[in-house]
DNA sequence: CGCCGTCTTGATTCTGTTCAACTCTTGTGG
DNA sequence: CCACAAGAGTTGAACAGAATCAAGACGGCG
């Protein structure tokens, strides 16, 4: 991992250090010059972050490196999997809905970037350039949340492995692509079940559709062949909302 | 039904119309002085409303009366209902993606106010009302998506028909649900089928919890009884995101 | 009255889950 | 360096839930 293995937070620090900051078109540069709160997290795979409630949505995550997920319980402890984040992705923290039965957690070692824009709530509501950042993630989330929701409504469990190891093969470009997750964190992003998840990729190897070189990396030697299996397009990286 | 039953489209009128539109709580009131294009659909059962493309994601609608479902398909025809549209809900056209796969359904007959703010976009750009309102719109749509997601990941077909039951009810208060929507529109909704929705309301009437007075109108005796039997709670009419 | 679309019900099939055992990898400590 | 433990992944057998296929019931409308 290329993350230091240390639990620790590191200790906030003040917003120039946006300028520095390694995340490629951040929606909040917009905001570099402003004095906000902003701390940066290092999070070992199956931490947790929570939103500190409040109503105002103003508390933002972004991922600077790693994978997340935007997670959802219920009071028996079915676990779903709502959204994956990756490098670039912003997460408002209230857009889950607040409440312990939503929260970010790191499927790897991820490094997150935490602003808190509470303090500039007032000048922001009238701010158009942050307005926007917010509307366009906001909607990127919801055109993704949306195609959640017709893959566990419609695809089988076959179309749904399918389509999602090309949709992550399709975001990497060419050559070998990563599964930063386990089988369990598939499963629940998937809405199915560990075993499930581990029969169908045996089914999927077999097939030859998918070449693996150890449990978490893959190649797709021909994603045109996996396409043609799914009644939907594959979204591209480029396209990828 | 309460609206005359014409296919025909009222002819576009200018947007002092707005005034007196109905709708409550628009979120565009705040654009009445505005000359934008404005047109009122009146759409009958199965009457669709496509978005006619562009990037802008300028053209809304608004649910006046009735109940439409954001629906989205399959290349071999599966239908999938990804979100349910009723009176005051506000629809980006371009906000569920565009193309002939994604478009707004009637499921009982419908009024539905167009707007097309194209013509203002530049100055919509850095209009600080605008934007929180389009915010505010995206975010309360991706609330719902999210609440759709784990859904369909995690509950069985008995939780997903009663929670759609006692999701109606608490939304519409004590007395009588009215259900304006068919099997199939239930089944594409919660990811079933026809027949095993009808299988599932059989038994549900049979428990008790719910009490049908015609294959489309409900009576839930006790709604608490009816969220004992699920592991979430039921979102309300006031909560409703 | 008879037709058509919707809804319901039944029998059967099949997909995915559950429960259980086993393997593989990785990391730890002797 | 090897033995061992713990977690992750895989595989199998039995089961349950939902889909499918098929037939019939109900209700509105010509």
């Amino acid at each position: 991992m290329s993350i230091a293995p240390l639990l620790s937070e590191i200790p906030p620090t003040i917003c120039a250090a946006c300028a520095s900051c390694p995340c490629e078109g951040c929606a909040f540069r917009v905001l570099q010059a402003s004095p906000v709160r902003q701390r940066a997290h290092i999070l070992r795979r199956g931490d947790r972050l929570e939103s500190r409630g409040g109503k105002g949505c103003l508390q933002f995550w972004i991922i600077v490196e790693g994978t997340a997920a935007s997670c959802t319980s219920f009071n028996d402890g079915r676990r779903q999997i709502v959204g994956l984040e990756r490098s670039g992705d912003v997460i408002c923290a209230q857009m889950a809905g607040s409440g312990s039965a939503n929260w970010l957690e790191a499927l790897s070692d991820c490094r997150v970037c935490e602003l808190d824009l509470t303090p500039l709530a007032h000048q922001l509501r009238s701010d158009s350039a942050f307005l926007s950042a917010s509307f366009h993630i906001a909607h990127r989330r919801l055109t993704r949340a949306q195609a959640h929701v017709s893959m566990l409504g419609r695809l089988d469990s076959r179309e749904r492995v399918l389509l999602f190891l090309g949709e992550m093969a399709a975001q990497t470009g060419n050559g070998v692509v990563a599964l930063p997750m386990s089988r369990e964190d598939i499963a629940d992003y998937l809405g199915l079940n560990t075993e499930t998840v581990s029969r169908i990729l045996g089914r999927i190897k077999r097939s030859g559709l998918v070449r693996f070189l150890t449990p978490t990396e893959y190649v797709v030697p021909d994603l045109a062949a996996v396409a043609a299996r799914l009644p939907v397009a594959i979204p591209t990286a480029e396209a990828r909302p």
